[in-house]
RNA sequence: GCGGGUGUAGCUCAAUGGUAGAGCUCCAGCCUUCCAAGCUGGCGGUGAGGGUUCGAUUCCCUUCACCCGCUCCA
């Protein structure tokens, strides 16, 4: 794994239909990613095991789904609006850009200490545009959501009343986000448009700290129970001038990607901020009344904040592997079964319809179940080698035996150990397997 | 956006100012075929646009995309 580069993971998911270049028959689109048929699979069961294990198993939190386009007066009492939108130089001597507005001296470049190399200032705004309506005006411009956050936030008081919610909660969002980033790049890892998984507990902020950590951990454990090596994950927490504006406290779950280690997830301390901002700019009542103690407060707000593509290629990364078998190098995605696109793969031996039925039979049966792919195509041997790739844990192969005896061979993607299983049994056998 | 690099078939890599080749992959066929076997056949390409030229994949310009840098922070 250490020495895999961005370049053949990159080619081996193009190559298998997992991730494609955007609008790629017209040269292609900057910073924008499809999923295949295959990734997008890996993708939502990313996503699926996250709701689950942020939602379903969770008494405490509930899901929402909110628009992508607000109103504008939501990115102003964010501070989007305002923080988004950084007037630039550019060093003309060393190229690096700076932030106007945190420069010491405008006229001398902190990187390399010139005087008077600095350019004119430019507007970067972070945040996509568009227009509600037909008719383009200063007055009906709307911003694509840089954050699914927000739409937590100035939600928090619908459903905190419709679901009669009680501190510590939680609200967990799965959605796409857009980022005109300065810098897209490293495949999949930044792109402009992309998928996040954010959670904003909600606690008394006396027991802001503990839930931090609680977080941390729970979600550091999120990723090695998916089959991530602890090894390749670290914590990393922020010094204060690299806090964002909303944040008192940020710690990342870092990756060990194949250039360097990067950014996972963050888990910040949002504080009241966002709640209190949302008041005031709207003007409603967004503090939380304690029965118990009869006081109104507003309340903390811990957010893990994870990015669905950026997990999602971590595991995509962390599952491959090469291997000696009998002299040749079998590549394996070991994907944990979870997240695997197929779950078991159908391979008669033959195509011939006399094993080619009974293979179709068991496929239709298991496909009530789970996904799964018939092949039928090339040699046995191939076909196996093809699973390996694209992480399919299981192979159940009809021979001409399973005529006679009504079982099939189950084949371990990791162990490769076989199993004799009688066709009545599969699903049972199967499902032992694939908790 | 700026600087540097790259762009030939799905992949890896050849070649040439004058009809672009190979291996692997993929597809079809044969084979009672369990770990990328073999045999036969097949699909398929110079990122895009323009210029120079009798003729451009090759030279020039533009553009698009990717990779490495530069406060991006999922």
């Amino acid at each position: 794994m250490a020495e895999l580069t961005l370049e053949s993971i990159s080619n081996l998911a193009k190559k298998r239909g997992f991730v494609f270049q955007a609008s790629e028959i017209y040269g292609g689109l900057r910073s924008a990613y499809d999923y295949g048929p295959l990734g997008v699979e890996l993708l939502r069961n990313v996503k699926e095991e996250w709701w689950r294990s942020m939602v379903q198993m969770r008494p405490d939190i509930v899901g929402l789904d909110s628009a992508i386009l607000q109103a504008r007066e939501v990115w102003r009492a964010s501070g989007h609006e305002e923080v988004f939108t950084d007037p630039l130089v550019e060093c003309r001597n060393c190229n690096s850009r700076h932030r106007l507005d945190k420069l010491d001296d405008p006229n001398t470049c902190p990187t390399c200490g010139q005087w008077g190399t600095l350019g004119e200032p430019r507007n970067f705004n972070l945040m996509f545009r568009t227009h509600m309506g037909p008719v383009e005006s200063a007055e009906n411009l709307v911003y694509l959501r840089p954050e699914t956050a927000q739409g937590i936030f100035i939600n928090y008081e619908n459903v905190r009343r419709t679901n009669r919610l009680k501190l510590p909660f939680g609200i967990a969002q799965v959605g796409k986000s857009f980022r005109n980033e300065i810098t897209p790049g490293q495949f999949v890892f930044r792109t402009r448009e992309f998928e996040q998984m954010e959670m904003e507990y909600f606690c008394r902020p006396e027991e802001s700290a503990e839930w931090f950590s609680y977080w941390l951990d729970e979600r550091f454990s999120w990723y090695t129970g998916l089959g991530i090596d602890a090894e390749d994950l670290r914590l990393r927490h922020h010094d204060g001038d690299e806090l964002s504006h909303y944040s008192v406290g940020t710690a990342d779950i870092e990756y060990r990607f194949p250039w360097g280690w990067d950014e996972l997830e963050g888990v910040a301390n949002r504080t009241d901020f966002d709640l209190r901002q949302h008041a005031e700019y709207s003007g409603e009542d967004l503090t939380y009344f304690d029965q118990e103690s009869n006081e109104r407060f507003f309340p903390h707000v811990i957010e893990p904040a994870a990015g669905a593509t950026r997990a999602t290629f971590a595991f995509l990364i962390d599952a491959y592997h090469e291997e000696e078998v009998k002299g040749d190098t079998r590549t394996v995605m070991s994907l944990h079964h979870r997240l695997a696109p197929y779950k078991v793969a159908v391979l008669p031996l033959s195509k011939k319809a006399e094993l080619l039925g009974p293979a179709e039979a068991i496929a239709s049966e298991l496909r009530q179940h789970w996904m799964i792919e018939l092949d039928v195509t090339q040699s046995i041997g191939r076909r196996y080698r093809r699973q390996d790739e694209i992480g399919t844990p299981y192979c159940v192969t009809v021979d001409f035996d399973s005529l006679d005896d009504h079982a099939v061979t189950v084949r371990d993607r990791d162990t490769m150990d076989q199993d004799r299983v009688s066709m009545d049994g599969l699903v049972d056998y199967l499902t032992g397997k694939l908790v």
